[in-house]
DNA sequence: TTGACATATTCTTATATGGGAATGTAATGT
DNA sequence: ACATTACATTCCCATATAAGAATATGTCAA
């Protein structure tokens, strides 16, 4: 089998780095297509099968206005994305503070060598930052 | 030219759901190869595919213990993914401010049709949810 | 050394792109 | 009606899978 279609779901979608830029330009306001052909610099049928794509999962919202057409972000379909990440901070924080641990273990334990007289390190006021 | 390689970043490499289901799974403890074969019925051929990807990426660390590997899933590296999201957040929340400003300005109205009589709808003390 | 166990890699194949070029389509101005 | 503007779609093609089957590699045990 081969890849899932990018229009499967969001995380298919953004994993083109062109069509994030599109969802971060299109995040405040209503565009154009043009406009955002002038702004990121793309071809202008690129933009037109990105917007689609997009637009098949969700992740962005168009209006028809006279000839042209307004896109704009439609966030809530990144929350998903979100959400899901989000399900890995508390691992991330814990090897945050186990990379801290050890990075003061090992720090107390070069104190203890450098003054071997020093019984007590303790927290030494200068260079407590890494 | 195709579609950008897996192994190119953190957003391409999470695109694939099974991968996503072995980062999940690999979020809180070191497993070995064969134990994620079974708990998550896939192919052990496919599961070294994965996490070759997901390695190549930083998606995952790997030991060695004897003859098996043991994998955890390196939640740092899901930070950029999260922290890019996020980047969405305050349009998502302004859109469901909009969302329910629409909605309690219909409520408004229907309120005022029904009782016709009340010149003052403001807010009514039952109904205030949804 | 010979197995047995744990993983990784290679090969094949059906499928899905994404960019470029060319073309199609719809709405507007004159 | 006709040219123009604003987008969308189609065709072609080099490339990248992801699953399945078969095979290779690496490690420990007797």
């Amino acid at each position: 089998m081969a890849r899932a279609s990018t229009t499967s779901d969001a995380f298919n979608a953004v994993a083109e780095p062109r069509r994030r830029e599109i969802l971060s330009y299109l995040a405040g306001a209503e565009r154009p297509v043009t406009e955002i052909v002038i702004a990121l610099g793309m071809e202008q049928p690129s933009v037109s099968k990105h917007l689609r794509v997009l637009r098949d999962v969700g992740l962005v919202r168009m209006r028809c206005q006279g000839r042209q057409k307004l896109y704009q972000t439609n966030a809530e379909a990144i929350r998903p994305l979100h959400e899901w990440a989000a399900t890995f901070e508390r691992y991330w924080q814990h090897q945050l503070h186990r990379v801290k641990e050890r990075a003061e273990a090992k720090m107390r334990q070069a104190s203890a060598q450098t003054n071997d007289q020093n019984p007590h390190p303790g927290k030494s006021k200068t260079e407590t930052k890494t």
